[in-house]
DNA sequence: GATGAATGAGTTTTCATTCAT
DNA sequence: TATGAATGAAAACTCATTCAT
């Protein structure tokens, strides 16, 4: 897009990153803790894998993190991130609220799905059920849920329906794509849309 | 035994003994497992946190399950049951399509989230990525599933959606509950209701 | 001494416990910790060597420890506690102030550098720096120190010198004997005795 | 350079600089090797810390020394070289024998529990049971050792106490005081006399 | 001289599972 | 039926050391 780069787009970017052995090991070893805690959970994900997954030995890892939860919370905090850039992106310059909402729904879904696995690690949906762990990922994806908050909040003014438990509705529903969706039917894209489509008033 | 109370069995006594500690050890482990499962999912939760929670040793488990998979199974087999009984009498005689979705949502979020940890176990979408744990869950969840398609397939009929996306999308929200429902506000049965209100379109 | 059990001397009874694969394994990992704890001290001895020493798999340690510092605890427990008792046993029955102080020094040094690895740990002065262990291990030689005060504080009333600061010198240089103390020459007994005969007045 | 201070050069105006970091990383190196010996044992320490608390990073270390254990032998070379000169200018000029042991006795303490961590490192007693290093620390500790024997040797001829048993017993309580010694209450000095004064006959 | 990154062997600890009693 | 002890493989993590820059 940008004149300065013409034809690189941010999909080869990432993955011309997770291919080659980067000169950047710590983004090697986030993206393969994102595959790993992706594919497995948190508990089902082990530090050897990663390891392997990133091209260095285990003991190597703790270089960078200083232990699989603060991994995981670094790998969390960056695929929040990319997703909250992705779905600013995808509503800027639309003003329609409900095509606002659609947008973001096929952003999510789109992210969520894609080829980087950092962005996966979103929905498994918790990895602990008590402790610090969940309360930082909580925090994090504040912002992001907030977000999709004032998406919502403006759709359904003289209806029974809560918008807060619309937008977690929403929210799950998008989430839980990443434990259906196969590549070959329904882009992501689409599939998010549909759901905002089904509740589309106007 | 006792004249003053007749009909009354001693091992019907026994198992609403005050300290709920029934004789029927494998119904205490199944519970057990599912509070643990539920709560940590299958690769954090642990067998002598099972053990401990049933009030048994880790050993004694194995006499009435063969591994800790074949315990996952159990309990989710029993909590795919309840759940389709659940809504199955929730349905019951009542005709409007949309009327009978909503009633299902509601039972379903209301078994999900109620004290009976057993059904909570539904949730974690899924425990493992592969494997054959994978494929047994998925089977025994066909059936529910599929209950639910039927409750969705005609809703929709001359519209863009697929009834199929749309189900998948419902469960998913609903199973979402799971994880951010707190009782104090709305019940689960409302929370479950305002989806299928927000879809409704007669 | 009892006439139930003639011919059977304390050490006879340590020595068989340490030297067969006894049926208490809980003991032997003990005795195997006093030995590898005493040798290397808390931060040199490793887990393995405790295990290997006691006939067991690392893990087996677990069951009956909940961790090495916990090990370590009850290593030491059980040392201040037969010190206790080996003291209580050679000043019974003595009336002499000094006489006391120099049974109790012979057999404070002769329990130190005895067979028994068990007892051995409590010289190698303190492990840790800081926190919870070096707390607990404090509290319990507090008793055992006391009963040392005791001995030493009415020995010296019209002196200058501190009988505090006297019993942490001569607890200091009986415990020095564990690092200097070779077989051979003196026994034991006579070390500490020298040193108790070095101080003595009347 | 600057006239109001005629004779104190450039690099000795930098090392007593405020933040004590002075310009060689060697010394620097080796006194917070003493600090985290002293306090956590050869064991214990870690090379991390040592950097950490010297101001460089753990591979730094490797330019000055070629591994733990010749830092370690370094410290402690450098602590019995100062206790010695220290012990030694003590002594110089006084004639009664047991006035002789008293100071010396009186500046080992002192200098064992200064603020100079790089002398504490004598105390605990030795840090590894076997190999090369323990009789490298023995070597170096011979000569100091030899010197406190000498100050004995004389004192109680015609007793029947041992001269070398009871060198070790007090080096040992000296020793001891790193233990227990706080700062408030009698100085390291007094204390040292204390044991002097309580073996003292004449 | 010094550093930042990485190593790899070693550490403590966990945990599903087994089995004699 | 149930237990208590033990297993052994694997987990997370540590740490002295190396080395290209």
């Amino acid at each position: 897009m940008t004149p300065e780069r013409p034809g690189v787009t941010m999909s080869e970017v990432m993955r011309s990153a997770a291919d080659s052995r980067s000169k950047n090991k710590r983004q090697d070893i986030l993206e393969a803790a994102a595959r790993q805690f992706s594919a497995s959970g948190f508990h089902g994900a082990n530090m050897r894998d990663v390891a392997a997954d990133a091209g260095v030995l285990a003991g190597s890892i703790y270089y960078h993190f200083e232990s699989k939860e603060a991994l995981y919370v670094a790998v969390h905090a960056a695929a929040v991130d990319m997703m909250t850039e992705a779905v600013r992106a995808a509503i800027a310059g639309i003003t329609d609220p409900w095509q606002r909402l659609e947008e973001a729904a096929a952003a999510h879904c789109e992210a969520l799905n894609s080829e980087s696995a950092l962005l996966g690690v979103i929905s498994p949906v918790f990895p602990v059920s008590g402790g610090d762990l969940r309360a930082q990922l909580t925090a994090q994806r504040d912002v992001y849920e907030q977000m999709f908050g004032e998406l919502i909040d403006g759709l359904l003014p003289d209806e029974e329906i809560d918008p807060k438990v619309l937008r977690l509705h929403i929210l799950a529903a998008l989430n839980g794509t990443k434990f259906w969706y196969k590549p070959g039917g329904k882009t992501p894209s689409d599939i998010g849309r549909q759901l905002i489509r089904a509740l589309r008033r106007t």
